[in-house]
Formats: C-alpha cells, structure tokens, sequence
DNA sequence: TAGATTGTTAATCGATTAACAATC
DNA sequence: TAGATTGTTAATCGATTAACAATC
C-alpha cells in the first residue's frame, strides 16, 4: 500500500467532515478544486490525497461520488470497527473527554475512567463508571481496552502510562504534555496543547512585523 | 531571523518542559545529545533547534547551560508576554479549558467566557465571569482580548469566530473540527481530535501487519 | 591529551507543487 | 466540440540527517 504521512492522515478527517456536511445539502458529486478551495488546500493535494484511498475513479469535469469517497475514507480511517479505549484520569479534562460525543464518530468507544480520587472511584460519569488505577491491569483486560487516554496530572503520567504497558495496551493517545516512554511497539500520539499554542504565538508576533 | 517551521516550534514547548524538570532536579548544564536521548528526537535535530533560539553559544563536552536555555526559548515563545484569551462555549471542552492551569505557564490568560445558554450567562466559571455571546464585540474591546479560543458546537462555530473576527479578534485557537474562514489577518490554529486519532488509529492498524 | 560535543556545511529524504496528456 | 477535471510524472521546495573540522 502507498505509505501515507502524518500530515496526510490528518487531513482526511477534514475532508470527511466536509464531505458528510455537503452530502446533507444534497451534493452528490464533487471534484477535487471545489474542495481545495472550500478547505485552504492546494488542488493538487486534495487530488492526490484522495486518489490514495479512493477505490472507483473520478469522471474528468463531474469530479468524485461523495457517497463513494465518504465510505472510502471510513474505510481507510477504521471508522467502521469499534476500538475501545478508557479515560486515565477524571479531572475536568477527563470529564470533558467522558462526555464527548465526536468520538462515537470515529468508531471510539470510552468504556470507563480510572483515577486515584476514592471520592470519584465507583461512581460514574455519563454513564461510564470510574475505576481506581489500581484495577487498570485488570480492567484493561476484562473490557479489552486498546487505547488509553491520559489526561493526569504530570508528576504520575509516566506511573501511569506504566502500569497500561504492563497491562498490555496497545496505544496512548497522551494529552498529557510529558514525554512518554514506551516499549516501540506501543503506539503513543500526543495532544499538546503548549505545542499548538506556541505556533499560534508565533504567528500572531510576526504577523505584526 | 531564520526561519522556523510550524513542526520545530512545536518542539520548543517540549523541551522547556523537559529543561524545567532537570533544572528541578539540580542539573546546571545540558547536551544536545542527552536531551535527544529523552525526548526521543534525533541529536542534530536537537542540537540545530536548540543553535536557532540560544544567544549563548553551547560549550563542547559539556554543553549548554540551563538556566540560559529556558530563558531563551520563554523569550522565543513570547512565554514573558501576557496574551489575553477569551474561551467560546462553556460546555464541557470550554469549562476544562476554563480551569486549566497549564496556560498561566505560557502567558495565556483566559479573561472570560461567552455563550449561548442564559442558565450560564451571568456565572462565573473558576473566578471567570461568563458572557453572552452577543457582548462578544463589547468585551473583546473592554478585556483587550487578543485571542478567541472556539468550544462551540460545529454548526455555530462559523458564526461565533465571524464574531470575533469583527470584533477584531487577532488569533483563533479552533477546538471544533471545522475549518473556519477568516481574513487572511486572522490568525487560525486548530486543534483537532480527530485527526490526532486519525494518526494513532492507522499506526495501530498497521503495525498489527 | 583524548573524547565528547559543538557549529556548520553538504547530502538525503520526503512532501508539496507544477506540468501536461488523457478523457468525460 | 470546448472546457473542466482527472491521473500521473517531473520539478521544486523544505526539513531532517549525515559528515566533519573546531574546541573545551
């Protein structure tokens, strides 16, 4: 298969998005310009990105089926397959992340939290029960949880990190803005919310050069 | 000033953070080699990041100083200046973002909230009064609010930055995924879920190969 | 001194952009 | 047909990696 870079990944998301909301008003077809023009990228990116995961061609002047290519990238983005994953950590953060809805989307299911607050363990937090981190080895593998989402407090990120390793789980998906170390075959994505911020910075300040 | 790309200024955040922590722990003094081997970066990637931003030039054998390291990327990240932000949406997203403490470490100050809802129009979110919406032109100039940080429901994001746009707005940190259009003046950073999923999920996929 | 690390220049790698013939 | 858009190949651009002399 044609190898797909980060920065082309998460481009698709984009495009699905827009593509499910034109799909609403009634497009049926849509060529490659329109969408570039529409999402701030250049057409030969959006044509190339798309012929990638595209499986039926597009017809010269009509453009692509939007049906087709919203079920193409589904399929390319494992929409279609559940993966559960649990929340490390019932904060606000956590909470905010308990609650969220886009996940189901994307074929994410949160299937509980686990924290070290007795005031939080055993309680629940929509609908999803809150566990102590000590029951994570446990926990991980009774509910076959595969992705854990760390949203704790710095100091324990790694301790915790630790213990869904040795509980067998295969991805991270870490909000927490430490460097995490894992064994390679662990995947671990961060959300860093310093990162994001300090290009935005940047922009703003030399911007007023 | 050389050039930076939007991928290297995302690292400086990380190594401050990692710098802050050693200095915690008494070291005076830093390689590029070493901080690489941490954070899991290459050491000429390190060492050439670390020579954009340094005033002090490092010393063979035993490196960089600390102290001078953090000082210069809290200057090259505008960390000493306050920037003052307002959060759009106090669902759940907007009030975690309301409460975290990070933000203070990179001179952002969220001064208030807006939205929709009366039940929350009036109250106060960890000290932070919240606004409605329609007083987003007024505050904007009152607060002196240069950035708008977007927590709003897809289909009212448009609307809600097109507000702050007018109302003169400098910078938007988009939480929602959507791609908002602005005038090209207007700073947009996004924050997107979905996409950092996007990226963990196809590595998970694949490496099961 | 010897060795680690620096600063800097060159080579490689990969992604984006441009070009253009093919086609509905 | 004419024109827009496609698929594909080549050119450009930029970032990362490698190499190496200088130096504490």
């Amino acid at each position: 298969m044609t190898k797909v870079s980060d920065r082309q990944l998460e481009r698709y998301p984009i495009y699905l998005r827009y593509l499910l909301s034109i799909r609403d008003s009634g497009c049926k077809s849509i060529s490659a310009p329109a969408i570039a023009k529409e999402l701030s990228f250049s057409q030969e990116q959006v044509r190339k990105d798309l012929q990638v995961i595209a499986r039926s061609s597009g017809k010269p002047k009509s453009g692509r089926d939007i049906d087709d290519l919203i079920e193409d990238i589904k399929q390319f983005l494992n929409y279609n397959r559940l993966t559960k994953a649990a929340i490390a950590g019932v904060g606000h953060l956590g909470k905010a992340l308990l609650h969220y809805r886009g996940f189901a989307d994307f074929g994410l299911e949160i299937v509980c939290g686990f924290d070290v607050d007795n005031a939080l363990i055993g309680t629940q937090e929509n609908g999803k029960e809150i566990y102590s981190v000590y029951q994570i080895a446990n926990k991980v593998e009774e509910l076959g949880i595969e992705i854990a989402i760390l949203a704790v407090p710095s100091r324990s990120a790694q301790d915790i990190a630790d213990r869904f390793i040795n509980a067998g789980i295969k991805g991270i998906w870490n909000f927490v803005p430490i460097h995490i170390k894992a064994k390679e075959d662990v995947i671990v994505e961060n959300v860093n919310l310093a990162s994001s911020f300090a290009v935005l910075q940047h922009k703003l300040r030399n911007e007023e050069l």
